[in-house]
DNA sequence: AGAGAATATACCTCAAGAGGAATGTTATTA
DNA sequence: TAATAACATTCCTCTTGAGGTATATTCTCT
């Protein structure tokens, strides 16, 4: 994988913040919706940029995309991730999001595919 | 230091040979000139940038300017240059700049500056 | 089959940045 | 002071990608 394809995918904000919270494990669009709060265009199409380039996987689970971190990553992907990881305690936002996500659906393992089942309901726009 | 700021200077090849070859220690453009074989106008303005965002330092020595990777730097571009030195290892391309820098000044800190005085007499475009 | 929910895509506009040609700037040397 | 070396900057063209609106696609459920 080139380096310079995984860095174009790390330069943008909201991209970092999706990364950021798949680490946690797979999601679904709706969660990236809820915790980000920004439009589901936006995300889809960052979600879209990530999987292009092997950032991201992405599975049907009936009406849900579960996004989640390669399988199998190449060393490259893997150090820049850990390391994204790393920075990513030191900044606010990330840490929001991370909190965030785990008020959304602290039960999220435990439930179905992502916890998106209750999810529908709980959105609003 | 905004973590994008620093991948937006990763996203680019030549950027990235340029920092790789810092690693080894502080260099002038006539070296970057010589191990990249890029024309010095785009070796300069992809210096430029970086010397915009922090990345490289740079300090007038006669008709030299010589460039060097920031003596403090925050924790964010210490990680995320240490992943990039980690991943170099396995690209060739980094390899190989490397290996022509120090064919070309096997005597770079023993020298002057950055071993450029005899650097001009070497060039021939 | 039809409706609705979840997600993706097409199309448009705008800004950033890459690369090159020409020219400017700063310092050294004759 | 004039010439030259080493770099930087300006101006121009072209591509990429971000963000938004509207629309399409794919499932599920009734």
């Amino acid at each position: 994988m080139e380096l310079v394809r995984i860095y174009e995918c790390l330069c943008d904000h909201t991209r970092l913040r999706i990364l950021n919270l798949l680490s946690k494990g797979p999601l679904c669009v709706c969660h990236f919706q809820e915790v980000l709060r920004e439009p589901q265009v936006k995300i889809s199409k960052h979600l879209g940029y990530l999987r292009e380039r092997g950032l991201v996987e992405c599975e049907r689970q009936g009406n849900w995309m579960i996004y989640s971190l390669p399988a199998k990553q190449p060393r490259e992907l893997a150090a820049n991730l850990a390391c994204l990881q790393d920075c990513a305690q030191d900044d606010s936002t990330f840490r929001r999001d991370i909190a965030q996500l785990k008020k959304l659906s602290p039960e999220l393992t435990e439930s179905s595919p992502c916890g998106c089942i209750t999810a529908g309901t709980a959105r609003r726009r």
